[in-house]
DNA sequence: ATAGTCAGTTTATAAACTAAACTCACTTAA
DNA sequence: TTAAGTGAGTTTAGTTTATAAACTGACTAT
């Protein structure tokens, strides 16, 4: 099966994973919630080739996760920000980081972490049933499919 | 930069991507999480090549995310089921889930859900703050360099 | 015996990615 | 007013990865 045929699946992780789930879609992503949205300031950060970071930022784009907005005439040269769509993805991203930084190996005393403006706290995030609030582990979900 | 030099990132969310963020992975977690543990269920399901299954099963087995359990011997066959490390990663499908269904176009009225076995209610899932017990929005957290 | 199953491996071909140089339309500094 | 710099690309050639389809090996069931 091509990767280009999936965003028809009935199944909306595989949709999702037809729009994200290539090598530098996600990175390019995570630069954009930590605030940077210019086509040289991805690549430097990225180290990303140039050909490549184009069309994934057209893809974004295209799918309606990134906005461009102008930032000078003459050439008309662009920044790319987060739509509501894409700041949607908040969630996802936190998720990724929190089990990266719990799960994965790595330099543990240089890694990034987020403050809850709301509270002051340093974020550890969970994912919680919105029904009953309570965190939400594998053994207590099992899928259904939805009417 | 080369793909394979990312697991070197002092990011989290970066590490975690250097293990899931090519085509395929994903979606084979996502298959493990509804329960397939074996090596032609992947493939008759996601039409992969068999080539890139076998390859990404020895990945994420090697990374310590899936483990391999023999069902029978003469010839060794083996389910791969979801370690510890594996099911922390549950919430990143649940979310990742719910950015499909709700953010990407798609067939609604064939989606898959979950049902919260705790409450049994069908999960619309969020991300809380384990201080303050809140919903974490996009707009509420700042990037902090943990010492 | 014959066919089927399961998990792979091999091979040729096709697609995607990389690095480096180049283009274009400017802007700033000498 | 040349000269260098910036930002966002585009082009090109070469490398890496992925795909599809056939094949292998060790069995099991009929």
């Amino acid at each position: 099966m091509r990767w280009s045929e999936l965003d028809q699946a009935d199944c909306p992780t595989a949709r999702a994973l037809s729009i994200l789930g290539d090598r530098w879609t996600f990175m390019i992503l995570r630069d954009c919630f930590f605030g940077v949205h210019r086509f040289e300031a991805f690549q430097a950060n990225l180290g990303i080739s140039r050909t490549i970071l184009r069309d994934r930022l057209a893809h974004l784009v295209q799918a309606g996760i990134l906005v461009q907005r102008p930032y000078q005439d003459r050439p008309v040269r662009y920044d790319y920000v987060l739509s509501a769509k894409g700041k949607a993805l908040n969630g996802v991203m936190l998720m990724l980081g929190e089990w990266g930084r719990t799960a994965v190996d790595g330099q543990p005393e240089t890694q990034i972490r987020h403050r809850h403006q709301t509270c002051g706290h340093v974020l550890t995030p969970y994912v919680g049933c919105a029904a009953c609030g309570e965190e939400v582990v594998a053994k207590d979900v099992r899928a259904v499919r939805a009417g």
